[in-house]
RNA sequence: GUGGCCGUAGCUCAGUUGGUUAGAGCGCCAGGUUGUGGCCCUGGAGGUCGGGGGUUCAAGUCCCCUCGGUCACCCCA
């Protein structure tokens, strides 16, 4: 009947249907339950902006923007991108907008990149994220990291770990840089075959580098958090201590290096410890208290907090978190007398609402049947010949201890709700 | 962008040293049971063997190219 399929999703996207779908929609309940009780309010936003946003926002010494970014040239001539991460067209609508202060959102988006595909890394993948402009509190740091604690146990995760480091600001990063610059060059022999020769570029990025020779020539190196200016040491420890106060548990990591060029003071990592895989980073974020200025607004600080849902999924399954569930119908409506009265009843039941299916094509009353018992639903509501001149339905129990019962047609949804209430569904 | 492995039915896979009309299990549809799902039995639908080219009397099987998947590097969610 079908030949080889002509079109395929491209390359690194993925197709989400029912039932696996059904994880999706608790993600995004529960991420806009954590995120609405503390105040932050949904934004949505264009999927493409101007280059320019992504470019001077997101910085041209990041990969994602320098060689993954998806861009093209609209009829109008103007260049565009895909966006690769939500921070920065948050930021360009606050600044057009002008929201008032605290402005705290909250987003879902698709993000774009272009890569080679891996385990838990698509091309297209989805982020769930939230952003908190125009307060320099670490107080807020510490709101936005423990409500992303918060997410993720209420997802059932608990092999979560939190990586956490400040990238300084203006006044102190420079000369740290500088200093770390100095420590690189007297080492560059011990230093990994890109990074010999590329490490004056970004020596913020060895630290990262993941190879041997990197990690044990900078083992020694200078940290960051011991070269912090007076505020951005104080903001620092305000964000530990307040960390520590909550009980999350997190470990400092001068390493940790991220890969947008906005960061500023505390940036954070979520690590899912049960992937075996390369990709483990479950999230992460940071503060920007440079981002709205340098995309063209008044000086407006920031922080934020991002993750994957594709990858965080994958961590779901590798701890048995959030399993898939069954369809969770109340009811499914079998009619072997035409279909009308099918027609009606699921009507009325949906309007009195219960969660209720059907089948089509006057289908025999044993492949109604059987498809009720697919569907997951409790109890199977018949319509035949009998109940058709009678006035009544009959309700037959698909899981459970109970009866099947004949009841007059205006019962029939007290009765269905009887019937799914007694039986705990697992 | 670089490299390893892998592409046979909707899914998971078998297919001998190249040898007739490519198989199984699950799933799907129908019947056994003309008013009752799950278990069982029977039957059916479903494949241009990822695509293209080549070698050969003969290719799912060998060779080349290509597309896709997967894993790793890189980078990140």
């Amino acid at each position: 009947m079908s030949s080889p399929p002509r079109f395929q999703a491209p390359t690194g996207t993925l197709d989400v249907l029912p039932p696996a779908s059904a994880r999706w929609e608790q993600l995004l309940a529960a991420f806009a339950t954590t995120a609405g009780r503390a105040g932050y309010g949904l934004v949505i936003n264009p999927m493409f902006e101007d280059i320019g946003v992504f470019l001077r926002g997101i910085g041209e010494g990041s990969e994602v923007v320098t060689k993954e970014m998806y861009e093209f040239r609209d009829k109008g001539d103007r260049h565009m991108a895909l966006r690769p991460e939500g921070t920065a067209s948050v930021a360009r609508a606050f600044i057009q907008h002008r929201p008032g202060l605290p402005f705290k959102a909250w987003y879902a988006t698709p993000a774009f990149r272009y890569e080679r595909p891996q385990a838990g890394r698509y091309r297209q993948h989805h982020q769930l994220g939230l952003e908190a402009f125009g307060v320099e509190d670490p107080e807020v740091d510490i709101e936005v990291i423990s409500l992303a604690v918060e997410f993720y146990r209420a997802l059932g995760l608990s092999r979560i770990s939190l990586k956490v480091n400040s990238m300084g600001d203006e006044t102190c990063r420079p000369a740290y840089v500088e200093l770390l610059r100095v420590y690189l060059s007297q080492r560059a022999d011990r230093l990994c075959d890109e990074h010999r020769t590329k490490f004056e570029l970004n020596p913020l990025r060895v630290l990262d580098c993941k190879r041997e020779e990197c990690k044990s020539a900078t083992e020694e190196a200078p940290a960051l958090t011991a070269h912090l200016c007076e505020p951005c040491r104080i903001h620092h420890s305000a964000v530990l201590s307040g960390l520590d106060d909550l009980g999350v548990g997190y470990s400092p990591e001068f390493r940790l290096v991220r890969g947008f060029d906005y960061y500023t003071r505390t940036t954070f990592e979520f690590a899912a410890e049960a992937l075996g895989t390369a990709q483990n980073a479950a999230g992460g974020g940071g503060r920007y208290d440079g981002l709205v200025e340098s995309l063209g607004g008044p000086a407006t600080p920031g922080i934020g907090f991002g993750l994957g849902i594709e990858r965080l999924l994958l961590a779901c399954d590798a701890e048995g978190a959030m399993s898939e569930s069954t369809s969770g119908l109340d009811a499914f409506v079998i009619d072997v007398v035409g279909g009308r009265s099918a027609t009606l009843i699921t009507h009325e039941l949906r309007a009195a609402g219960l969660r209720v299916d059907r089948a089509f094509d006057g289908r025999s009353m044993k492949s109604q049947m059987k498809a009720a018992d697919r569907s997951g639903a409790a109890v199977a509501v018949i319509i035949g010949e009998e109940e058709a001149a009678a006035g009544v339905a009959t309700l037959r129990p698909l899981r459970g201890e109970h009866e099947q019962v004949k009841v007059p047609r205006a019962e029939v949804a007290e009765a269905v709700r009887r019937m799914g209430r007694v039986e705990a569904r697992p």
